[in-house]
DNA sequence: ACCTGAACACCGTTCAAGT
DNA sequence: ACCTGAACACCGTTCAAGT
């Protein structure tokens, strides 16, 4: 990941000291706290270095600039959300199809939805800048654990493996952030999941490979 | 709609005079321009009151602060894709199912894609405030026009109308942005388009009722 | 190696003065 | 009724000086 990462949006030097991971560590904490509880809007560099307990001069030692400091915290989130994605994908390799999409869904859906205010503070705070990067980076990897997932179901084969794992990703992706996006009532997100399930296995069922009929 | 915007977000003053009207429509058009070549992050309002050939202080006669640009810019594009979608909703009452689902895809699709850098600046501008009254008022309208869609369809009927109609939306509304963010490219998203019909359609004869078998 | 905070440039917003 | 633009407060970013 760190590769793809943009010159710019780099930080500019590494911890080396204790003191100094602490540094980070409070910043990020900080960067945060002050999210959630002023918004992305009025976040301003001085009240998050306050909050942090060091100098603005110390954090631009370290992030060249506040869309840098957004940008180091969406990659931190999402290392953590490929990874567990990944975690679940291993576990379910030979399982059958229906399987694999719930788990997949579920797995998704609720590692955004423990914390959904952190979850909206980070959609927000993804404006601007090459954000595209990070979200590449993240979705390649998803998309190679979930690819060697569906090809391993012991109940199902595709004939085009790529697309159908695209649009899976796509829609699940897309449908948790329009429900953070129009804040919908638990239930109604609930009820939204559950269909969501329902959906992909059909659309799973629908486009998977059945053996031919015995010739006769 | 206009019931619903919050009063911090309404423009002060609406024009009354013809070189006013002139003048907020310079604003918008210069608005788009701006967000369009130096990005959100670099619109300053000094920048779209020069591009719109005025000053900044005419500029606060119609619009609160910058945000309420934003606002008021979303709220003309979510207005015209809301009716959009009406219409194609309406010239399909009656028809198949299929049909359906094909016609409000490609309409939703079609209407994102064909300016996508304008879609693209104006996701990334909707960042913070209670663009989540303008989304509500925009899922609102479209909602009703495709239940009303569905509900009329000639050959499917649905245990849950409301639940079916906002599962689809949400996939839908979802998948679109979420190609966007990713920025596939043009042949990928043309895939994920035909399989998101598919995919709809494969749900929803999933979850429609069918006749009971004839009793015996 | 790490931290500080005053200083600077710039941006959002206002308001007294104009037509 | 509509417009102007200098003025003010505030925020992002830097850098000389410190430990």
């Amino acid at each position: 990941m760190a590769s793809t990462t943009p010159a710019h949006l780099t930080p500019r030097k590494r911890p080396r000291q204790a003191r100094a991971t602490a540094t980070v560590d409070a910043i990020f904490e900080a960067t945060i706290q002050v999210l959630l509880t002023d918004g992305p809007h009025r976040l301003t560099t001085t009240r998050v270095a306050a909050r942090a307990g060091v100098s603005v001069g110390t954090m631009y030692q370290y992030f060249p600039h506040k869309q840098a400091l957004f940008y180091a915290l969406n990659e931190r989130y999402l290392d953590d959300l490929a990874e567990t994605v990944r975690n679940t994908c291993e576990a379910r390799h030979g399982a059958p199809i229906v399987d694999m999409v719930q788990a997949l869904v579920t797995t998704y859906w609720d590692a955004k939805t423990k914390r959904p205010e952190v979850t909206r503070a980070l959609y927000r705070s993804v404006v601007e800048l090459d954000n595209e990067a990070l979200l590449e980076a993240f979705a390649r990897r998803v998309d190679a654990a979930t690819a060697a997932m569906f090809a391993s179901a012991s109940d199902a084969g595709f004939a085009d493996l790529p697309v159908v794992n695209l649009t899976l990703l796509t829609t699940i992706f897309g449908s948790v952030r329009s429900v953070f996006e129009r804040n919908l009532p638990a239930d109604e997100a609930a009820a939204v999941r559950r269909q969501l399930i329902l959906m992909c296995v059909a659309y799973l069922d629908a486009v998977r490979l059945r053996p031919d009929p015995p010739a006769g």
